[in-house]
RNA sequence: GCGCCCGUAGCUCAGUGGAUAGAGCGCCUGACUACGAAUCAGGAGGCCUUAGGUUCAAAUCCUAACGGGCGCACCA
């Protein structure tokens, strides 16, 4: 693996000497168990490992004694400046800081891009999420996705992989079709007629909405006269309708696409056919009760899938199928899937299929985004679509705003079901984290803006000077980030980005309480700027993965 | 009944087989005549749901209970 960060520098410096040592201790092909990790406490270094304790039961040797021989021979490395054996056999290490310090102008030459690294070797990934159905507004649980989805892509792009993000819009069968019915029902009311209002069809105010919009434009259309046949074409327009509000909407959550991906596109092609076709050919296919099944338990699945329905038409996983198999032909290496909870019993149909189809199963990969339960107070609200109730994710865009209401969905593991009271407190209160985190930023914009405009010339910046501490810390967390960037991209874990953050904001605010900048001496002033302008920059970059603005001023 | 996700501080949640399990909020005590107090320093608060197992070492892995959520259609 490359090296992708200051630190990991000195993690393959530390780690290629103990690797040496084992091998001339005569205990060669242990390199696995030798990993050199950051401590999740104070005191225990900057860099610590336990190898000694993994390897004692092959090496037959005491942890302890096998540290002490390694300290014995211990050669020396300009970025480690001490290091101590502890506990029952750990090994820490104190990094050298003046070593440390060459992060600040390695940052501050390219701070745009300080993060990015070549850890994904540009492979190509392409990024499905959202997928809204178009016959209703957006809601908040599709905005989870949406800011776990676009901060992977955003994330991903850093780490070095070649990212295309695209929403699959199904925008035909039948819900089309109920979507128009559901159209020509309230157009006829607003016309006066009295109409009986079928359960399926969907209640939703907003039709109401869409359907003055038609009348509008269509003026021509008599409500009277719409028949079952024409319902198609109404969920057409009113599907299309509804997808551009979802773009506008997700374009205000920060979130775009590089693709939407039109299911009525693919069956227009005759993609469903020739997905089907496909797999009879390779002898998936068989008829029974009249349906044509998917023996989907040959791979796995727990029973088999109708894919064309006694009546000759194909069920809602026929395209879905075909869209996989685009995926696959399109040539990306890592397919990557959002799902909602609610479909969590298709993860193994989808897999089967794609592997039925010949594509290797291993490059589907399928992310569950847990549910948003929404309370209010002790209640639980609930939501659905057909029922017509549910809290749009423009409503909470408006309230929270966009910076509070990402950084909230995206502190908590994606498959970890979470709960919010709808008072929003939390969310857009001051005690929300993310203001935390902007807040030294802005700190830091401040500052160097006095020292502009101060027109003081400055001296040649000499990082060494940085010892305190404090800016020990910041120098720690600020050589991690690329790595941080990496952990998200690597395990599509977004929710170390805000902890990261606010760790470094942390460490920001102990040190500007602790020490002057400003008011330093002019050597040490130029160490201390340069150190918060690169902290800025870090601070300023992992929000921006998160899709998250750096105010200059609040 | 079967499957998936989750049970960690009062609440919302982090936690990579490692050391004394962490953060934010809430609660208590302190700190601005100094670059922004949306801040800082400190404190209280834990049988990591339970019971077994694997391991030198388990919140983490395995098994089984229990509790919560969500799925389980010739619907999408």
């Amino acid at each position: 693996m490359p090296i992708v960060s200051r630190l990991d520098e000195a993690r393959q410096h530390i780690r290629r000497v103990i690797c040496d040592f084992l091998t001339q201790e005569g205990h060669a092909g242990l390199e696995e168990f030798v990993r050199l990790d950051v401590p999740t406490e104070q005191g225990h270094g900057d860099l610590t490992t336990s190898f000694a304790l993994k390897v004692a039961s092959r090496t037959k040797m005491a942890p302890r004694q096998l540290l002490d021989r390694l300290i014995a021979a211990w050669p020396g490395l300009e970025s480690v400046e001490s290091l101590e054996a502890a506990g029952p056999g750990f090994l820490n290490f104190t990094l050298n800081t003046a070593w440390l310090a060459a992060v600040v102008p390695a940052v501050l030459a390219e701070p745009e891009t300080y993060g990015n690294s070549e850890f994904g070797r540009r492979k190509r990934v392409l990024l499905e999420y959202v997928s809204a159905n178009p016959t209703g507004p957006m809601v908040v649980v599709s905005g989870r996705a949406a800011a776990v989805g676009d901060t992977l892509a955003r994330t991903m792009a850093a780490a070095g992989f070649e990212v295309k993000r695209e929403f699959y819009v199904n925008d035909a069968g039948n819900q089309i079709a109920t979507f128009g019915w559901a159209l020509a029902l309230r157009l006829k009311q607003l016309a006066g007629e009295t109409v009986e209002w079928p359960e399926k069809v969907y209640p939703g105010q907003y039709v109401v909405d869409l359907a003055q919009e038609y009348q509008a434009l269509h003026p021509e259309v008599d409500p009277k006269t719409l028949a079952e046949d024409q319902y198609a074409e109404l969920g057409a327009w009113a599907a299309e309708r509804m997808r551009k509000s979802h773009e506008a909407v997700l374009r205000e959550f920060r979130v775009t696409f590089d693709q939407w991906f039109s299911e009525r596109s693919l069956r227009e092609a005759g993609a469903p056919e020739a997905v089907v076709e496909r797999l009879r050919q390779r002898g998936s296919i068989v008829e029974r009760d009249g349906a044509q099944w998917f023996t989907s338990t040959q791979y796995g699945d727990d029973k088999d899938r109708v894919m064309v329905k006694s009546d000759g038409s194909f069920t809602y996983f026929v395209p879905d199928a075909a869209y996989h198999a685009t995926k696959f032909d399109r040539g990306f290496d890592y397919v990557i899937d959002l799902l909602g909870p609610d479909h969590h019993g298709y993860v193994s149909r989808m897999r089967a299929v794609v592997e039925a189809l010949g594509y290797p199963p291993e490059r589907l990969e399928i992310l569950i985004v847990q549910l948003v339960r929404l309370l209010r107070g002790q209640e639980l609200v609930r939501m659905s679509k057909r029922g017509g109730t549910f809290v749009a994710l423009e409503d909470l865009i408006e309230d929270a705003g966009v910076d509070p209401a990402r950084f909230f969905l995206l502190e908590r593991a994606p498959e970890t079901p979470m709960d919010f009271d709808l008072n929003l407190a939390t969310l857009k209160g001051s005690d929300n984290p993310v203001y935390y985190v902007q807040y030294a930023g802005a700190r830091i914009h401040s500052i160097l803006r006095q020292w502009r405009a101060s027109g003081d010339a400055g001296v040649p910046l000499d990082v060494s000077l940085l010892t305190e501490p404090e800016e020990k810390d910041l120098l720690v967390l600020t050589a991690r980030f690329p790595e941080v960037v990496v952990r998200v991209a690597e395990e599509r874990a977004p929710q170390h980005l805000p902890k990261f953050l606010t760790e470094l904001a942390s460490a920001f605010h102990t040190f500007y309480r602790q020490h002057r900048i400003l008011d330093a001496p002019p050597k040490v002033r130029q160490a201390r700027l340069a150190l918060i302008e690169a902290v800025l920059a870090t601070s300023t970059r992992g929000l921006d993965l998160m899709g998250i603005s750096q105010p200059e001023e609040m």
